[in-house]
DNA sequence: CTGAAAGCGCTTACAG
DNA sequence: CTGAAAGCGCTTACAG
C-alpha cells in the first residue's frame, strides 16, 4: 500500500538492542508479567516511536487468530431512513475497544447474506453483529450458529444469544404518559402493525394499553394500517371521515404522524390546540414538522455501541437488553395547564 | 471463531492426493497457467467441496499484502440524513468485486479521522475511499498521501487523486429547465450556501443561471440561508413578507423546500397552482410532502459503488468524474399545459 | 529477566 | 506438469 510500510519487529529489537521476543512482550504491555526491566522497555518504547513503528495486523492475526475486527451484517440499515446511525454508534464503540467493522449488506437476500457471514468468518472477524432495520423476531442464520454474535435490533426465540433491543413498551408506556399528563384519556392509535414478525408496534400499542389501564382508562381505538405518511393521512381522513373526533392521537412512527398532521389540517383541526399527537421514532422528521412533533426516540447510535460493546465483552451472559426509549419534547401536545 | 474451521489446504492436497502447491495453483485460478491436468483439477475441486475448505485469509494476506478489504472512512455518512446510502453501494460493490468494506466514522474530528486511517493501513485494506457527508472541496488527509484512494462526495483541489462527485451543475440546469419547461422564467432560488468550501450549492446555481442564459433569461433573485426546514420557512416568509410574489422557486435541498411549502400555505399560496416549486436531494422527504416535491436527486447508491470500483480498478487514471442527477417528477410544478 | 526457535496457513520462486 | 522448501511478520511456549 504504502512504501512507508517497511519498519518490523526486528528493526524495533535491533535498534533497541534486544530481542524480537522482548520487544513483542513489550508491544503487548507484558513487560510487568515478564519482568522486564524498566530501562529496556523504556529503549524499545522510543524505538517504537522514532522508527514510527506499526505492527503488521495480518502477521498478528495469522498467529493469535484474532483480528480486532468486528463484523456488521445487515439487512439495509444503510439505506434505511434514520437507523443508519446504529452503523456510528457502532463504528464508535469499535473504536474505542480497539476494533474497526466490516460492514456488509445484504438487501433482504438470504444468499447474498448467507455468502457475507462467509466472508467475514473467513477473515476472522472477531465476532459478527446481526442488525435488522426494522426491530423484529428472526430465526438465527444457519450461518451464525456457533460464532459469536450479537443481535441488533432483533430477537431470535428460542435461542441462547445476545440481543439488544429497543424498549419499545416502555416506550408505549411513555407516550400515554405524556398525554395523560395533558389531561388527555381519549386516546386513538394509528398504526397497528400488520406485518408478521414486528415487535415494535404490538410491544408500543401493549405500552400504551397499559399505561392507560394502570389509569383506569382504556385506548379509544386502535387503526390497522402501514406506516408510511400516506397510510397515516388516508388512516386519519378515514377516520374523520366516519365521525371520529379527536383529541389525543398516538401514531407509531413519525411518518404516520406526519401523515396524520396533513390530514388533520385539511379537516381543520389544529395540533396541539384541538388534538395532541405523540409519536415514535423521535427521528429528524419530528424536528421538521409544524409544530415539531413530541415522539419517543428510538437511541439508535447507543443500540449499535452496545451491541458491539456486549458481542467484545467475553463475559457478556447473553440473552435480550432492552434500552430505554426517551420522549423528546416538542410541541404537538397541548401544555397540561390547559386542561379543561 | 468456530469449530469447523480447521480444514486446511494440506487437507484438501492430502485428500486429492496431489502437493498443496498444486491444490493452491487450482484454487488461485492458475490451473491453465500451470499447465495442471484437468483430471488433477477435478479432484481438487472435489476435495475442496467435500471438505468444505474455506481459505485462511489472514494466512493468504500475509503472503500476497492483499486482504481483499476496502477502508470506507467518513466524518459522519451513517448518521447523515439520507446519504448514508453511499454505504450500501460501496458495500454492493465492494461484493462483486469480492471485497468486503472495513468502515469507520470520524464525526469529523480530526484525530480520530487520523487514527482511524492508521488503523486501516495497519490491516493492509486495498486502498481507502474518503467520503465527506456533504459535497466540498477538502485537503487531503496527510495519512492518504501514497496511500491508494478514491475520494467520494469531495475532491481536493490540485492533487492527484481519484474523485467521485454528483454533477450538481447539470442538476441545476436539469431544475432549471423543469420550470422553463412549465412556461416559467420568473425563477427564485432559495438557499446560496453561506458555507465555505461547499461545492453543492454554487455549483447548483451556476446550473440554474447558465440553463436560464440560455433561454434568454435569468435569475429573478437569490436567497441565502443554511440549509434546513426552518431557514427555509423563515427565508420564505420573510421574502413573501417584502412583497415577493412568487412563481417558481429553486429550493437548494429538499429540507429547505418544506421549509418553503409551510411558509407558501401559511401566506395562503398554493403548490403548484400559484408557484411551483424544484428541488434537490430527491430525498425520502420530497415524496412524504403534498404535494410530491420533484427534486433533482443526488444518486447516492451510485456514488458509493463507483468509488469502490474506480479504488478497485488498476486502469483508473485518476481525476474527478462526476454522475449525473436525474428529475425525480413530484407534483410541485404545475403542467406546461397550464402554460399562459 | 532475556533469547533462539517453532509455527500460524498460506503463496510462489525454484528445481526437476 | 508437480513437489519440497522458503518465507510473509508476528507471538509464545520453552530453555536458560
Amino acid at each position: 500500500m504504502k512504501t512507508r510500510r517497511r519498519v518490523m519487529l526486528s528493526d524495533v529489537a535491533a535498534e533497541a538492542g534486544v530481542s524480537a521476543t522482548t520487544a513483542s512482550y513489550i508491544l503487548n504491555g507484558r513487560a510487568d508479567e515478564m519482568r522486564i526491566s524498566p530501562a529496556t522497555v523504556a529503549k524499545v518504547q522510543a524505538a517504537v516511536a522514532s522508527l514510527g513503528y506499526r505492527p503488521n495486523r495480518s502477521a498478528r492475526s495469522l498467529r493469535t487468530r484474532r483480528t480486532a475486527t468486528v463484523g456488521l451484517i445487515s439487512d439495509q440499515i444503510a439505506g434505511a431512513q434514520y437507523g443508519s446511525s446504529m452503523l456510528t454508534g457502532a463504528s464508535l464503540a469499535a473504536r474505542e475497544l480497539d476494533h474497526l467493522v466490516v460492514m456488509g449488506e445484504s438487501g433482504g437476500d438470504p444468499d447474498l447474506e448467507r455468502l457475507l457471514i462467509e466472508e467475514m468468518l473467513d477473515r476472522e472477524v472477531d465476532g459478527v453483529v446481526y442488525a435488522t432495520r426494522t426491530a423484529r423476531a428472526i430465526s438465527l442464520p444457519a450461518g451464525l450458529r456457533g460464532v459469536r454474535a450479537v443481535l441488533l435490533n432483533c430477537e431470535a426465540p428460542g435461542e441462547q444469544v445476545a440481543s439488544v433491543m429497543p424498549d419499545d413498551e416502555g416506550g408505549g408506556r411513555a407516550a400515554a404518559r405524556v398525554l395523560l399528563d395533558a389531561g388527555i384519556d381519549d386516546v386513538w392509535v394509528i398504526g397497528e402493525d400488520p406485518t408478521p414478525d414486528a415487535t415494535a408496534g404490538p410491544r408500543r400499542l401493549a405500552g400504551v394499553r397499559a399505561e392507560l389501564a394502570a389509569h383506569g382508562s382504556a385506548v379509544a381505538g386502535v387503526i390497522a394500517c402501514d406506516w408510511t405518511v400516506e397510510d397515516g393521512f388516508e388512516a386519519t381522513s378515514a377516520w374523520l371521515a366516519a365521525g371520529g373526533r379527536p383529541r389525543g392521537l398516538v401514531c407509531m412512527n413519525d411518518r404516520l404522524a406526519m401523515g396524520a398532521f396533513q390530514a388533520l389540517a385539511e379537516a381543520g383541526y389544529r395540533v396541539p390546540d384541538d388534538v395532541s399527537v405523540v409519536s415514535f421514532d423521535g427521528s429528524a422528521l419530528a424536528g421538521w414538522l409544524r409544530p415539531v412533533l413530541t415522539s419517543v426516540e428510538l437511541p439508535f447510535r447507543e443500540l449499535g455501541a452496545l451491541a458491539v460493546r456486549r458481542l467484545l465483552d467475553v463475559d457478556d451472559r447473553g440473552g435480550t437488553v432492552s434500552l430505554p426509549m426517551a420522549v423528546r419534547e416538542g410541541g404537538s401536545v397541548r401544555a397540561s395547564a390547559e386542561v379543561g
